[in-house]
RNA sequence: CGGAGUGUAGCUCAGUUGGCUAGAGCACCUGGUUUGGGACCAGGGGGUCGAAGGUUCAAGUCCUUUCACUCCGACCA
């Protein structure tokens, strides 16, 4: 992508209607606008992240037997009353609205409602099960407070997955299954060593549910960790029956901030029997189905790793998620070496890089500040300086570190 | 929803006890000089001063109402 094209720009001053580090950063970068509270729009470089985050649970969902599909936005009044949701007293985030014709509809801040009725059109025997469906979803909650930039909105992107299973065995194999597929998730876009899975109330079916709690100040929740023994206890659960369940004192569990980004619940076979969806076992028999639902919160996700991994100078991508890998900023000038700059981006592009250079007409200063604030992991600079020695300078985002390599060896050094 | 704060150019802000044609920096446009860490000179375009109502000879400035945004709290299967 020639950065002469991209749209959107960077600023120099943020604005001042945000406070959210997430959110100062990303729309100082020209990666999101906000359209209102608790609301924004994610422009090309943003959405390249959403994507490559998205792709990663992707590949993890399907690797543990999920299948994607999408569910609607606008959703029946009817099937939410059946489990008692509608109302808002239960739930107090509701969008609300109605047709022409007078019939209410609801805005999804949820989806397993909707979800379970459309199995039921699906799921009738025992062989159907398990089933493991998964959508990345515009989530609407009107919350009455939007706060910390996309980590908290009104309106954001959730992956959320349901496992339809025949029994608690198979329900909680497949539970477990899904703890090591956040788990690698989380690692994968570089967060492994600050993201607990972490017991938090659990409900009306279990003792406990799993929340997936990430180190970060902006957080929004206090658990109790041991990085040793890899426990980690919500605050809302800490108590002297829950420790010594898990085997730990309270001496050994240091505190800390935390931002929740995936949630995994049992719903045992509650869900199911209000809605109506049972499957029949061998013996022609009715029985209700286990359901059970997990969550990663996608832009939420986005906003933790800008809040984790930016410094001073701007965003710092981990390589994972990073929109571009390379940024290949230009300071030539003439047009033998404008040449040279076109042929090096050309050769990167077709070997299937994702490269952002920066053929703009604009000063070095500039050129490197946009260049750190924007954050891709590696910048490749090449100028009449660096071509003098038939060079390009290679500067690592993360460490800083600096080098020199001859313009015929930049693919080896990248790869 | 309770408390606090802020609304003036695309962005960040200044604007005195009410007073003349509402300003600066950044960004943008034109020309020139520059070119390895957000340059400089000259010129230029851009405003219902959040909105509505009121007081006054006169309102960005005072009063009332209202809307939006931010923060703290409450809330967040």
């Amino acid at each position: 992508m020639r950065q002469s094209h991209l749209f959107t720009k960077t600023k120099k001053e943020v604005p001042k209607d945000e406070a959210s580090k997430n959110a100062q950063l990303l729309i100082k970068a020209g990666f999101i606008y906000k359209e209102m509270a608790g609301v924004y729009a994610y422009l090309p470089l943003g959405l390249r992240v959403l994507e490559k985050i998205k792709q990663i649970v992707r590949e993890e969902m399907d690797a543990i037997g999920g299948q994607e599909f999408i569910m609607t936005s606008i959703q029946r009044k009817e099937l939410w009353e059946k489990t008692d949701r509608w109302n808002d007293e239960n739930v107090d985030v509701w969008f609300k609205s109605s047709l022409k014709n007078g019939t209410e509809v609801g805005f999804g801040w949820s989806h397993e409602e909707p979800i379970t009725e459309l199995m039921k059109q699906y799921l009738t025997s025992y062989r159907d099960l398990p089933t493991y469906v998964y959508q990345f979803q515009t989530k609407l909650r009107n919350e009455l407070r939007a706060k910390s930039g996309i980590m908290r909105g009104r309106e954001f992107i959730m992956k959320d997955m349901y496992s339809y299973s025949l029994d608690e065995a198979q329900h909680q194999t497949f539970y477990d299954a899904t703890i090591e597929a956040y788990l690698k998730v989380f690692a994968r876009v570089g967060l492994a060593d600050d993201t607990f899975v972490t017991f938090a109330s659990g409900g009306a079916f279990t003792q406990f549910s799993h929340e997936f709690q990430t180190i970060t100040d902006a957080g929004e929740d206090v658990i109790y960790i041991n990085r040793e023994k890899h426990i980690a206890i919500n605050e809302e659960v800490m108590n002297d029956t829950v420790l010594k369940e898990l085997g730990v004192t309270r001496e050994e569990l240091e505190q800390v901030k935390t931002a929740e980004v995936g949630n995994i619940f049992n719903f045992g076979t509650v869900k199911c029997e209000q809605l109506g969806l049972s499957v029949v076992d061998a013996d022609g028999k009715s029985i209700p189905v286990f359901l059970g639902s997990y969550g990663i919160g996608i832009t939420r996700l986005m906003g933790v790793l800008v809040e984790h991994f930016s410094d001073e100078n701007g965003l710092v991508w981990p390589e994972a998620v990073a929109p571009f890998q390379i940024h290949l900023v230009s300071l030539c000038k003439d047009a033998i070496d404008i040449k040279k700059a076109d042929a090096l981006y050309t050769q990167l592009h077709e070997s299937g890089i994702d490269v952002l250079y920066d053929d703009r007409d604009a000063r070095p200063g500039e050129k490197f500040a946009d260049s750190d604030l924007m954050g891709m992991p590696v910048r490749v600079v090449i100028s009449p300086r660096t071509l003098e020695k038939g060079e390009v300078e290679i500067k690592y985002r993360t460490s800083g570190d600096e080098k020199h390599v001859a313009l015929t060896a930049v693919m080896t050094e990248i790869q």
